[in-house]
DNA sequence: TATTATAATGCAATTTACTGCAATTAAAAC
DNA sequence: GTTTTAATTGCAGTAAATTGCATTATAATA
């Protein structure tokens, strides 16, 4: 293997998890530690990275005050997430829906907290690969492409033999009156069978998503336990979801 | 052979893997190493190519978009990943066993194929998620950080309630008497489910991993209907295979 | 503090690069 | 067709780069 194609896995690498350990390195490289150090040390002079104790580091993930350097990760979102880890406590059941905002939950999840979680998501499955007290477990079924999730039969089949006692979910579109809805029918499917596992079924959703509507009809606002947004609690569009039994964060 | 046809053959060899060996142009084009030097060196001057220690980096490989797109594969596991897939015909139902070989594997499958894919690693559905043309299901169950697969009772009861036309798996470990083995007892539970539930077995397998074992056992070299190594097919290391009626590609 | 993990350094073995040169080949000139 | 000329090629010797290992130093962690 060539040195400048150890260099490009290095940096995708860094680029994909925001850090990188030699050990890993050399392993997957098929090199000695010594190799992947002089690499990363080749690369922090380049400025590429920044190399520290053990590994590597993105340039971004230590400066940037925004936490993860997603550009599909509004400030908005990252907000919400850090709201919503603030319910979880540890041992706690749950499940994560897919979508970027849940994506930004699964990933603000701190790493010292044990969790089982469930998931039909496969970023977002991926992403909690990387927390080494969450146990994991994916809901089998057909991938659908567009939103990288299990949906089908088996998939909420799967979801009626389990119970948790929090489900994260997102959505497509929510309104007051007309509730959550989604423009993609088995997606509906399976965001029903989720909340039907849960305990309690937490809304995370970005004001922008708020008063709008689609064909396909998830559930009733009062279905929703909780609803998180990056608003402030007495903003003016919230006024209306109040009448719904619904807790605002 | 003239000069312009050597670098035509250069050029077309770094377009399609994004890179060449100066020892592979030598061989493979019947000159000198010194004249396959000086073939690239002439074409870097032309602004054709990146001329590297040991051989050349086509220009775009440095652009993050192809990087994404060659995480961590190592060479020889791109050369098994392309003799597999010239065994994929339309329709075929197959299924991908994790590992970074079977991953190449996925990702280098032609994009006008249909195919239906199962697979329980996360990386491998991720993957086929951009092949417009393959359907992906997913076999939940329990994630395994290390390798990023499903595993536990639900998987492998997911498995054994399917059936594929091949099976492509990879294995840690592998030895013509000892057969294929690995570390861990989860892992070797799935693939010896999904062997059961594939019609015909293919071990993709790269050479530093034969003649080796460890401490679980999946199954002997007879259950494995075709092997796909690197490795030419008279090379010393394959002949003990040949006594197990194993295909050798 | 003790213990472990990681880093830095020097060194030897290997691989690759460069240089000059002679032999060969292809093209040009006669 | 023959000779001349220039380009190309392979080889040998030397220089440089790369790599892995051993050793010592340093940093992290309990």
């Amino acid at each position: 293997m060539l040195k400048e194609e150890r260099h490009q896995a290095i940096l995708s690498q860094v680029e994909l998890h925001n850090r990188v350990l030699l050990t890993d390195i050399a392993e997957k490289l098929d090199v000695s530690i010594d190799t992947a150090r002089r690499d990363v040390k080749e690369l922090d002079q380049e400025n590429k990275l920044r190399k520290v104790h053990g590994g590597a580091i993105s340039l971004g993930f230590t400066t940037s005050s925004t936490r993860n350097t997603n550009i599909y990760a509004l400030p908005q979102k990252i907000t919400i997430a850090e709201k919503a880890a603030t319910l979880l406590k540890n041992d706690a059941v749950i499940f994560i829906d897919g979508g970027t905002t849940c994506m930004e939950f699964a990933r603000i999840i701190p790493l010292h907290l044990k969790l089982t979680c469930f998931t039909m998501s496969l970023p977002v499955a991926m992403e909690l690969t990387t927390k080494p007290k969450v146990d994991v477990i994916f809901i089998g079924g057909k991938i659908s492409k567009e939103s990288q999730i299990a949906i089908g039969a088996n998939a909420t089949h799967a979801l009626s033999e389990i119970k948790v006692d929090y489900g994260f979910i997102g959505t497509g579109y929510v309104d007051a009156s007309d509730g959550l809805t989604d423009f993609d029918w088995d997606v509906v499917q399976v965001k029903k069978a989720i909340m039907k596992a849960s305990k309690k079924t937490i809304l995370l959703c970005i004001s922008k998503k708020l008063n709008s509507r689609h064909r396909y009809k998830t559930c009733d606002m009062t279905a929703v336990d909780t609803m998180i947004t990056e608003l402030s609690p007495d903003d003016d569009q919230l006024k209306l979801f109040r009448n719904n039994n619904v807790h605002l964060i």
